[in-house]
DNA sequence: CCTTTTTTTTACAACTTTATAACAAAATAC
DNA sequence: GTATTTTGTTATAAAGTTGTAAAAAAAAGG
């Protein structure tokens, strides 16, 4: 599910958004001033930020650009008022995605928004790296250690456990795994997934047979916790 | 050199545009109308398309249109007159980056420009020259050195070396660096890739056939790794 | 126009991964 | 507890990928 944090001060736009946001599957979460709309970006993951620029706290020009400089690559649109267009150029050039300004269409919103992460991401944000326990995998390398030392995944191991990391904690059925990965013009059998799950179990736990992070959910699938 | 074109009708805006995108350093061709227009973006390596949405010929729209349905993800920016405010949502949805209304502040042209191509090239920055082992190579003059001695590099070698230092570590796939070095018009092979692996490997790895540098990623591709 | 160099394609062997089948073990329902 | 379904596990066959050299095509240089 794409995650969405709206900061925004008027509280009549902020929940109007995040209807209309959630009404296209988005999950919403909304703050009214800059600090904390500012540590919460921090402290969550967020696919998409929405961001006023006039804001109590902390303008909207300082969050984005702080959030720049921590390297956070988070797809940002921000909202000006008719009057600060003067802002737009700074809000391009500060590592913004896009703007729009007030008062602006619900369907265009919608587009860009759409149009950023289509842009951005590939459907979902992926994972580039993680880390669980002693084990660190870096997909963009395509390298994985174990307790500081390197163990040996397929590409398709690498693309399955990547998969199962960017959907924390859901239960992935195997014909879902086999569409996403393989695609849809794929066709193995679904006890394939059941031996990638093998594979896997016996690089990254410590005791494959009670796996401590990628689940058996009986009659479902699986899932990654940690 | 960033390569843009120009797409527009209008000469006076075409070539105003050209005089002021070449004063920012990038290289600039325009046409004026859409047969021809979607003819040259098709034919030449473009790192950008700036595209006016009324053409006479094929209009902006199905110009942006078929050029993704071709799978070409050229950055695109569409220019739109006041009165095809409507065209603003579909010009994002038929595949478009971002667009612009007329008229427009050229310094908002070139933030919204570089902003876009800050996002698709991942601003990575080039090497200019790296040192690996006893190698020494000099992109810009592109000169090498292996143990002191020069090895000869031919252009397309050096770009393709260029590139894989330039992202130290990631896995590249073959397409990724066609699209990357030989760029969105040039269709070789796949496996010509791996014949400039080969060549590369023989000119600077102490043992070609076990390599400390250019490594294999089975099923996906090469990587630069020192 | 011919020569040389560079780039691209082709072909095939060697190799690695991936998929499947078969059976054992575990979980659930009754 | 037993039957049934689901999952764990292993081994093997099939499919696909890469290394490599040499030929063909294209481009560059004289």
């Amino acid at each position: 599910m794409t995650r969405i944090l709206i900061i925004e001060d008027d509280v009549a736009i902020a929940t109007g958004l995040k209807t209309v946001m959630e009404a296209e599957n988005y999950s919403v979460i909304t703050c009214n001033d800059g600090i904390t709309g500012y540590e919460t970006a921090l402290k969550e993951k967020f696919n998409f930020l929405i961001l006023d620029i006039n804001l109590p706290g902390k303008n909207g020009i300082d969050i984005c650009r702080d959030l720049r400089d921590r390297n956070i690559k988070l797809p940002i649109l921000m909202l000006t008022s008719r009057n600060e267009e003067i802002d737009k150029v700074v809000g391009l050039e500060v590592g913004a995605d896009d703007y729009l300004t007030k008062p602006f269409s619900i369907k265009e919103l919608i587009a860009r928004v759409k149009a950023i992460l289509r842009r951005v991401e590939g459907n979902f944000k992926k994972f580039e790296e993680y880390k669980f326990g002693d084990v660190y995998v870096n997909f963009i390398k395509q390298e994985a250690f174990k307790d500081e030392k390197e163990i040996k995944l397929s590409t398709m191991e690498f693309r399955i456990l990547q998969y199962f990391i960017s959907h924390l904690g859901e239960v992935i059925t195997r014909e879902k795994l086999l569409d996403e990965v393989w695609g849809y013009d794929a066709f193995p059998t679904t006890r394939t997934v059941d031996n990638y799950i093998l594979a896997l179990r016996k690089k990254i736990e410590d005791d494959p047979s009670s796996p401590n992070y990628l689940k058996t959910v009986y009659t479902s699938g699986y899932k990654f916790v940690n």
